[in-house]
DNA sequence: GACGGAATTTTTGTATACCTTTTGGCGAAA
DNA sequence: TTTCGCCAAAAGGTATACAAAAATTCCGTC
């Protein structure tokens, strides 16, 4: 029952501790939409599942619930946040504006080294993109479209900035996919996008590089009419 | 040695729970500096002094651990975190925008009670300076002016904006006033922004709001000239 | 059959015990 | 005297035990 590792993918040099284990497990079960809007976590059934004691969970699920991915209560269950329409649409705008703000930072502060990354992860996706196509894609691009966002806030040197849209500003993306537009309308503009804001960054102009970025977000803000035809039995 | 409430001035009704106890407690110690930047925090210690055990010290150091208050290294005893002039600016920056835009919103949102509320806040500060002179009035003044933001920010109703506010943009007193003006030089000039921000709310006009916010938040920033002569024996 | 409430079970909150790692000191060797 | 390394003490990390509250079940009553 206790051996140490039921399965695991992240098992890297450095031994990572059990709350780490537990929170980023945890965490993906939510962004990736295996676990869904109201399910339960039991500190002991996920304890059971991840092969720790109930004291890291309990550790992460915090965590968790000030990044405002969980909802917990005293003495209560916890269960996994719900995300209104209203909640995605605070999110892109709060998005919007830190994002554009380190944006136009980084234009003035970015390494070489960081816009040949962000070169290469845009080159990458776009190829994804042009091989695996509409939906296949997908799984690669929230990574890579993940670590493009991160290395530019890594780049306005701002660590408190950083901390915040790494943690307190994400979405689920399978609730992101219920509000925004299909994919086949938003991807191939979203790398137009991506090649404008790096273009902004390479000239180091940073009203410019705001102003891309907030479009960028602003485009993928949720609208009530975003995609009402998925309505499945769900509820 | 271990009886219960050793001392405390949050005993309301409901009992609350051990970790929101021991969370309140030391996070007051450190933005009153009370505890000063590099002070260790020892579980067992701090579970003796407060008269809980170290679970939810442990848990409360976690959450200020979140908020940059406190630094916690894996295997390593916190400590209390240290803010640099470059810290300090970096959170005075954040506020501006996070506070304008929460300000912006609330103009057009705002009750005519959190009005009425904002007005007796501000006449009670001034009304406390005018009587108590420059220093003696400053625990008051703290209190009343943190309420008087936190009026305007729940006012934007947007609960992330709000969280993020209030949890990862603190900053403890002491290091504000070790890197802004003088006391004599900033209050009265705050009692005029305050008059102002509360016009602006009253004629519902965010751009107005928005800005005088603004011009608050940014004439407090923190500046290398702001107070030089302190300089007392530390470093 | 539906409703209400008490007993039981489940689940979370807190304390404590145990393990791993760091920290600091002491002594030997250079 | 300094430095290195080892050992003891201290501190944090995790597991477990116990207490308190909530969720659920099971009856009895209407």
């Amino acid at each position: 029952m206790t051996n140490e590792t039921t399965r695991d993918g992240a098992r890297d040099g450095a031994t990572q501790s059990a709350v780490e284990t537990a929170y980023h497990r945890i965490r993906h079960l939510i962004l990736t939409g295996e676990m869904r809007s109201g399910d339960k976590l039991l500190e002991n059934q996920l304890a059971a599942a991840i092969g720790v004691s109930r004291t890291p969970i309990r550790e992460a699920l915090n965590r968790l619930n000030a990044e405002g991915l969980v909802v917990l209560e005293r003495y209560r269950r916890g269960i996994v946040a719900d995300f209104s329409l209203d909640d995605a649409v605070e999110i892109f705008r709060l998005r919007a504006i830190l994002e554009g703000h380190a944006t136009s930072r980084a234009a003035s502060r970015i390494s070489e080294a960081d816009l040949q990354r962000l070169q290469e992860l845009e080159r990458v996706m776009e190829a994804q993109f042009e091989e695996l196509g509409w939906n296949e894609h997908l799984e690669g691009f929230d990574k890579l479209n993940a670590e493009f966002h991160a290395v530019i806030a890594a780049a306005a040197e701002s660590p408190r900035l950083e901390k915040i849209l790494a943690s307190s500003l994400e979405l689920p993306a399978s609730i992101f996919n219920r509000y925004s537009e299909p994919v086949e309308v938003r991807t191939r503009r979203t790398h137009a996008q991506h090649r404008e804001i790096l273009a902004a960054l390479r000239a180091r102009n940073p009203e410019w590089a705001q102003a891309a970025m907030n479009a960028h977000l602003f485009s993928l803000l949720p609208t009530a009419s975003g995609s009402l035809e998925h309505e499945d039995g769900a509820k």
